[in-house]
DNA sequence: TCACATTTGTACGTATGTATC
DNA sequence: TGATACATACGTACAAATGTG
């Protein structure tokens, strides 16, 4: 583990100890502990300044949140693994079972993790059907999903254009895999997606090992090369289809397409896909839920 | 307030009170409590059928949650205003804070109420930027927001024609209010909104308090007709901009225009808001996140 | 089928910190 | 300075779901 520090606030409560209950069970006074993390390191902060000039504190289920996302980010525990229980990560971290829970509680919030009552709390994974729909977010009209076949018209490698490469936080000119595809349901072309990806991330990508693939892309990033995606951001706009794309996608120049841009983020907010798919909306839709 | 029943699970925890710790401070065994709504109302259980043919048990917190969302659904306390305390309620309804907290936590994690630290908890309003930011996805693609002007262009009212009719959860034939807006950004126009409301809901709606208001339409559905959106459903296109649309956009037939079709809802998911708006998305985007 | 251990879920209580007025 | 309200942290006990012997 790492070097740890006591805040000045959230101390022990020891004045407990003289007055305090019934001598049997563990007290408070007992324990040596309450940590705070030296860095700040992936800690998603509130925005508020304190008002001390030192360093910043957080509430301890904070910080265990943030080991916890080290952990994952490490991957310490894989998609579709179950973490070790409350109880055990409690005694890791020398915190009550209740702070850690309020950490898990984020975390699931968050659908980073998953929880199981008489199992156990579990990483998400794309491989579930749950986790793939809140991703695919274009449905049929009529509401029942059909089997969606993908096929891959492309995989090369090269260089980031500087647009890309801000999105991707690289330097421009690294290198990206580029990769098209073509969605289809029930045997009719839906959408096409570009897709850019961090080239040193994804070492081994091929159109041989995509095309082994059966299940969604994200699952197959997760397998192959560690990568969870948690988080998306979505940019979308009505276009005409230009001539490429009419001709994959089987609709005339100048059809209305739904274009969806995304930037898909891992743990700690880490941006590793830019993704950019035009969609048919004559019998399909973009469902979004507010609130 | 109602009848309540008392479940066979979660009972007091009275085994303690022998071996229990200090005097002093009020045990467990001196309150009454451990209530159980006699019906289910607006809970939003869960898709497990018990076991037991019986009643539907739902935890404590839960049906605290549901009183609270009956209070907020009756307009006892109105956007804006503040909710009694943790303390207070947990007085009310006899059970511990903790239990208020979770219900609470659940209800601020739905948008539905606002936990302000050292002030107290606060209905959600239409009125905050916050809120209205949730519900207006459409945004420049420089992300600087602009001012929006709203012009009414039509108001009016007929019968709910039958596809509005069960969106709306009315019968078919009943009364509706129609409007047509249009929203300006820095003076250029972008969205065209045609929205459908009960017409019984909306007794005084017109066009002269239409004129009047300024602010966001959800802030005077909620201050004028006590109706606050809660939530909404949305479902995206592509389509091709008619004759009429594209004059009040200012393009051309047959541009793409962006198509958002949206349901909202009040406490208790009930429709209260059919809406359609057609979107120009040359300089501006919807932006949405997916987790 | 039953008993048991494990793990998460619910409920309670207490003490103290932090924000606000 | 004090009162109030939410936030954090600890601890305990029991319920419910799951898996195992």
């Amino acid at each position: 583990m790492r070097e740890l520090e006591i805040p000045h606030r959230y101390r022990s409560p020891d004045t407990r100890q003289g007055i305090a209950a019934g001598g049997t069970t563990p007290r408070a006074g007992m324990r040596a502990p309450k940590i705070l993390m030296s860095e700040s390191s992936l800690l998603d902060r509130q925005e508020l300044p304190r008002a001390q000039g030192g360093a910043a504190f957080s509430p301890l289920y904070q910080q265990i949140k943030a080991l916890l996302l080290q952990s994952l980010d490490r991957g310490e525990w894989k998609p579709g693994e179950a973490i070790p229980s409350e109880h055990e990560l409690a005694a890791r971290y020398q915190v009550s079972q209740g702070t850690v829970r309020k950490a898990i509680d984020e975390l699931a919030a968050d659908n980073l993790l998953l929880r199981r009552q008489g199992k156990g709390t579990f990483v998400a994974t794309h491989q579930e059907a749950k986790v793939r729909f809140r991703f695919l977010r274009l449905m049929p009209d009529d509401g029942k999903q059909r089997l969606s076949g993908s096929r891959i018209l492309d995989c090369r490698r090269g260089k980031a254009s500087a647009e890309i490469a801000a999105l991707l936080d690289l330097k421009a000119g690294e290198g990206v895999v580029m990769l098209r595809r073509l969605l289809s349901f029930d045997g009719s072309p839906t959408i096409l997606d570009d897709i850019w990806l961090p080239g040193a991330l994804f070492q081994g990508l091929t159109v041989e090992l995509l095309g082994r693939n059966r299940g969604p892309l994200y699952g197959l990033f997760e397998a192959e090369f560690g990568i969870s995606m948690v988080r998306a951001e979505e940019k979308i706009r009505a276009v005409r289809a230009g001539q490429e794309e009419a001709a994959l996608l089987n609709v005339s120049i100048s059809d209305p397409l739904l274009e969806v841009e995304r930037v898909s983020y891992t743990y700690g907010d880490r941006p590793v896909e830019v993704r950019r798919g035009l969609c048919l909306t004559e019998h399909f839709h973009y469902r979004n839920s507010l609130n």
